[in-house]
DNA sequence: AAACTCAACTTGTTATAACAAGTTGAGTGA
DNA sequence: TCACTCAACTTGTTATAACAAGTTGAGTTT
């Protein structure tokens, strides 16, 4: 055998949590029960712990145990972000929640007000927000609006989404160019998201425009892969 | 303090790496190294490492060290998937090549059947493939074709993507429908796609319509989240 | 000059040990 | 009954130790 005492134990409890030996949000054996089980050390069950959790198929909990990932998804269609609503999420079986973390003027960024096309440092509104699914944090996102939109529309800003505000208050945008990339947890965001350090995360860099092709809406969402996905339908030119 | 030293040294080679100081390509101090520098045990420089491999900063290789990930990305058009081409490509500045793994026709699976609305166990054809880009793995690509279709485009599609191949050959597509999610790398996946068991990778799972709105294409496109993100471009309905 | 050997590095695997810190439930006391 | 204490669990952090295995370059041999 040349593959490691680790992946060999990790491999066979991922097996058992495939086949539903193990099902979403049971507790695995403890470190010492593994120990035992296979006859290793303590640092060879926790690497294949490791292992999982790594993966995304557990989380560790201090004090309390290993237990598998609930893999519940939920999808945001990026064929309409623009049409964002509440209950179309709710309908999918999720209760949300949004968490205003930051809602202020501030000096734009250089590579905002690039963006954006306004001066380095003009004056922009930065928000923060918390998504949270039945709860547990889902989402961060943090975007930058042009002063103008912001003074209009902040009392209204503060408890929703941007998209749907915007377009609902007499700011009709005209289209949302958008990068949708993936990255891991850092420290800062594996404490606000609950998650694992090095956990898959999915960013969604966005830019709004209004009809008279003025961005006017800069940022990005950071979601947890294990709850987010996102659906798309590609129509084909005519011709 | 309470933040663990393994955190406190990873957290300042991340800053080591973000204001420049090492560069990508680099390589980072040895295990050794940092356990002088510290004066930690190997068990914690370890870790620290061990936590920058996890947030994708960087990779290890055995008996050489540790180096900065470079991080190089493509951009891949989701609102355009229909005229995915090579030279597209090759304009962002990177070498592209497909392996061809497996071509052949087989039973189709019951998720599969199901999508492409045929009899379960209904024969199919498989396509596997590996994108690589500078040489390096990026992607693979898993597909279901529809039988028909399969037989004649056989010897194209062994060297091809699959959507230009069967636009330009007489099969115009209607629409691609598609869902965008992130997961880690398994025991298998790491071992292709050449990077640390746990690392993040986007999913493309897309289905193809023809216009007389058959389904005839369904698979997946699994690629490194350092090396591939995702861009589209979404306009609001008229009205 | 070419090929081989090998010491000195590197990371990977695994064991033993101790303490810290969070959670839980049984048992004790008021 | 209620509240408190605490033992017994859990994972997290850290140290010391040894060997395995891959890489590299200096040195030797051919």
């Amino acid at each position: 055998m040349s593959t490691p005492l680790h992946i060999s134990i990790s491999e066979q409890l991922r097996h058992q949590i495939e086949v539903g030996e193990y099902r979403s949000g049971d507790r695995l054996p403890s470190e010492h029960q593994l120990m035992e089980t296979f006859s290793v050390s303590r640092i060879t069950a926790r690497q294949a712990m490791a292992n999982l959790v790594s993966q995304g198929l557990a989380i560790a909990y201090r004090g309390k145990g290993v237990f598998v990932t609930p893999q519940k998804k939920v999808t945001y269609s990026l064929s309409s972000p623009l049409v964002f609503l509440d209950h179309d999420m709710a309908r999918q079986g999720v209760a949300f929640t949004f968490e205003n973390l930051v809602f202020e003027p501030t000096l734009a960024p250089a590579a905002v007000a690039t963006v954006l096309g306004i001066p380095p440092k003009a004056s922009v509104y930065l928000q923060k927000k918390l998504l949270r699914m039945d709860g547990a944090a889902g989402a961060v996102d943090v975007s930058y609006l042009v002063a103008d939109l912001g003074e209009r529309f902040a009392s209204l800003l503060e408890q929703q989404m941007s998209f749907p505000t915007l377009a609902k208050n007499g700011i009709p945008l005209d289209r949302v160019d958008a990068v949708v990339e993936c990255t891991h947890a850092d420290y800062d965001l594996s404490g606000y998201l609950e998650v694992p350090l090095g956990h898959a995360l999915m960013v969604y860099r966005y830019t709004a425009y209004t009809r008279d092709q003025r961005p006017v809406l800069h940022g990005a969402t950071i979601s947890r892969a294990d709850r987010f996905c996102y659906s798309l339908s590609t129509r084909a030119e005519p011709g």
